[in-house]
DNA sequence: ATTAGCACTCGGTAGAATTGACTGCTAACA
DNA sequence: TGTTAGCAGTCAATTCTACCGAGTGCTAAT
């Protein structure tokens, strides 16, 4: 899953003349707004343009020539190029959100409560809502912090529950199935070992356990080895995937369809697109730029939410290249910011 | 969400001469298979009926006035109704699973291993795959099952996480957000105590709170409350719902597959329908028969899943009314069972 | 009761003709 | 030199027509 990570490459695009740019923003918007091929009378048309069709036309057959726009057959309008959409997108000015929208996202932070999971897969459809595009939340790994505490449970003499509880608030279980049954005070001072020799270290650290072979030392190395053998990566990422029926009325063709789905249903593959995205402050990857050929037609922004200053996770939506980018980034904006006040916040408040 | 329980009516429906359930059933399973109006000369061409296509007409008419077929438009041949589907799926000998879904059933679950929760969301995988449909598996509640332990982390001096593990070896957690600031002293002191309190008790058992004004005592009814103030329904179900892409491949028509896609986003919806449906043995609701009219051109298989006896969750799939029935009764079936026999098996194993 | 035969219905398709939204080019113009 | 009006050409989409064929219901004969 080798993937490389792309940067927004604005610096590198020569800038387009005054008109040339209003040309292809007027062909993107309207584009975006209609699905269809746009024609030089229509740019032409544009109020912000003093010049006649004939005149658009040159002038779009040297965007052609550039990259910006494409022709999908002779005599049809232009349509704009994955580069003609990022030279849109770099050139946008932020915009804000409609009062709807505003009002949607003060009452979900007014209203929302709960665990941070909770939280995060509600924010999710509040995005979807908002946008009418799919929405990605990722919650950031706790691969880096520290154990609070370990519990060792045991269900009955065989089967014991390794709980564990991280200075991030959030708690793993893992099923421990020694081949000896082992007695409750066994298990208990398993347990308090355990807590000894892992606290305040994290899941990076290497702890030293006690080779003795007796069932107190047994399950010590079982639940110490069951907590360590992790995914090399990814794991505690949390993903929570909002409107993915939005899927359905954003993309058209029954086949693309199919294979957005497809692609969200791994949800491992789209965290670590989101994270290849990922970038200090509001970013998009844009058709084939992120490199992942099935979404070629796909556009995805990406927001990153902080807790107290470090990265904690991202907001992203998903929708197909010709998507309403001003009002999907502004909406990924403002609910990744509330999102970090939010957990800020948290910290003030009780 | 009231919805009324639908069982199969078996029972109720008078049987069919033979002759007409041998033409019920072939205009069934040909348009199951090419998803289009089945003429009287289709039928007759079936090999085990020797009449002419006239007599099976005259019977289709029959059919149609009983209610069992339908015709799209004058001069198509005849579609089932679900009332059709219903006494085929009825009068369906149980089908066996092709070679390589037994193959794929059993390395599966040889190697499968981790969480129940890991299981679960792997057999929906499993499921989907198989069978080409979409799959949802539910998690039973753990609203019955008593606590083994409880345990109060704290975070900060206003953060405090209650980590309550159940007999059935789910795990879950709560913030805590006291106004006060309690010291660790505090925190472990409450911890003890609603140890001493909750153990042994199911989240329906009322228990007696301190009513003392100190901080331990106010922790630890700030801890009962956010424990017991659950959904009055649902809490803890756990839902899984595997290949959702599939359903932009089963059904047609953009607007079905958003309809169904948006279903599929409610959870808890889906876990009522599959409760509702639910029964012992595998059971199936057709068309409109579950009462929920968005799905009313959807089948829902479901089959239960049971821990020592005691229900447990179930599996199920949905399709379009027009699947193929005996491979996913069967497939729902054999994986139903093989998910009990694992849960159980785990018992032994260790 | 069954069947062959027949007239009728009606959706789907294939082609042809037409439309119309574009373009690119050219020649005139400021 | 840049701009524009005008025009011929292209090509997808639409409309129309005719027709085909799958399938029915009915009837009369077996």
């Amino acid at each position: 899953m080798a993937r490389r990570v792309v940067r927004t490459p604005t610096k590198v695009v020569v800038d387009l003349d005054a008109r040339k740019a209003t040309i292809l923003k007027a062909v993107v918007v309207e584009h975006i707004d209609t699905a269809q091929p746009v024609g030089s009378s229509a740019v032409a048309a544009s109020a912000d343009l003093d010049v006649s069709s004939a005149t658009v036309r040159s002038e779009m057959v040297a965007l052609e020539r550039e990259g910006y726009l494409a022709q999908p057959h002779t005599s049809a309008g232009r349509i704009p190029t994955d580069k003609g959409y990022r030279y849109f997108v770099d050139h946008l000015q932020s915009g804000v959100l409609g009062a709807v929208q505003q009002q949607q996202v003060k009452e979900f932070f007014a209203s929302v409560r709960g665990e941070v999971e909770e939280v995060l897969e509600q924010t999710s459809t509040l995005l979807s809502q908002m946008t009418s595009y799919t929405s990605v939340v990722v919650g950031a790994s706790h691969a880096h912090a520290t154990i609070l505490s370990v519990q060792l449970v045991n269900l009955d003499a065989h089967h014991h529950l390794l709980v564990t509880v991280f200075s991030d608030g959030s708690v793993v279980k893992h099923s421990l199935t020694p081949s000896f049954a082992a007695t409750p005070k066994e298990v208990m001072e398993a347990s308090r070992q355990l807590n000894a020799l892992l606290i305040n270290t994290s899941l990076e650290t290497r702890v030293q356990v006690p080779s003795r072979r007796d069932h107190e030392a047994d399950l010590v190395r079982e639940a110490v080895s069951t907590l360590h053998a992790q995914q090399p990566v990814m794991e505690g990422e949390q993903v929570f995937i909002g409107g993915s029926s939005r899927v359905a009325e954003v993309f058209d063709g029954v086949e693309t369809v199919r294979q957005v789905l497809a692609i969200l249903e791994q949800e491992l593959l789209v965290v670590s697109l989101v994270q290849d995205i990922l970038d200090q402050g509001l970013s998009v990857a844009i058709g084939s730029e992120h490199g992942f050929e099935p979404l070629s037609t796909c556009a995805l922004i990406v927001a990153p939410v902080t807790i107290d200053g470090v990265p904690a996770g991202a907001v992203g939506l998903l929708g197909p290249t010709r998507m309403k980018y001003r009002e999907a980034m502004a909406a990924a904006e403002v609910v990744s910011a509330r999102l970090t006040r939010h957990f800020a916040g948290a910290d003030e408040r009780g």
